[in-house]
DNA sequence: GTAACTGCAAAGAGTTTGCAGGGGT
DNA sequence: ACCCCTGCAAACTCTTTGCAGTTAC
């Protein structure tokens, strides 16, 4: 069977088991605790790997490292990040995405990724303090 | 007068005569072209401090350095971040954000910042190649 | 046997920081 | 006198890479 390495498969399985968007740091921590012989590269270069085949996406956040989302055979979804604290939260697309991508690809000719919707605001713990 | 330092003035006027989105090394470059002695330091300083001020906006980009965005009397815009290259093209929301925005806030409960759209695509240069 | 994979350690890219000094009010 | 600023070099964070060995078929 053509199958995945015992690695990557860990390194699947912790994403699948995520509720939120781990960083690369929080996915070798979660795996270590399954194998603790799994190395930092070997999640790094799985993560690599499973960006480029489309089963993750990797959502680039300003001062902190970058974070990554496992795309379950979930709605396609929007990705919010608090500005502050770099939290990132889901989102359905309930508006009108179609009016949107055919607005942005007229106007720039860059065809619109639909897992590729980033937005930055503030949440609401951080509103408080 | 209560004005900038030399070299933070510097650093804005080379952002606002650029028509594209620098990294912070391209904004250095420049920025030494018209004052030889300014330091790196300098200038990553001065886009944090700017940042700050909401004067520019600072996009992350996957794999490669933040953008910089100088906000001019423009009107509102997002942007559009190519997967492949990192090139970072602006648009304007012709569509309907206030739906969107709403829809958002509902869904997650974060606020939505208006400069803070950034989706990520394919341009087209690269889509040939 | 070979192609894709691993852990390790070192290197790389991008950015921040401690320090000693400089400028403006 | 004070505060904010600077350049420099070193430090730091995040990520990638070269290497030698391992695993799956």
């Amino acid at each position: 069977m053509k199958n995945y390495s015992k690695q990557r498969q860990e390194i699947i399985d912790v994403m699948r088991e995520m509720y939120h968007h781990p960083t690369a740091e929080e996915i070798y921590f979660l795996t270590k605790q399954r194998d603790s012989s799994v190395s930092r590269s070997t999640v790094y270069r799985n993560l690599n790997v499973l960006v480029q085949k489309g089963m993750i996406t990797q959502i680039a956040v300003s001062n902190g490292p970058d974070r990554y989302d496992y795309i379950q055979n979930r709605q396609k979804h929007g990705h919010i990040i608090c500005k502050n604290c770099g939290k990132v939260y889901d989102f359905l697309y309930n508006f009108n995405l179609e009016e949107m991508k055919e607005s942005i690809t007229n106007q720039t000719g860059v065809e619109l990724l639909e897992d590729g919707i980033v937005i930055k605001g503030i949440c609401n713990s951080c509103k408080k303090a």
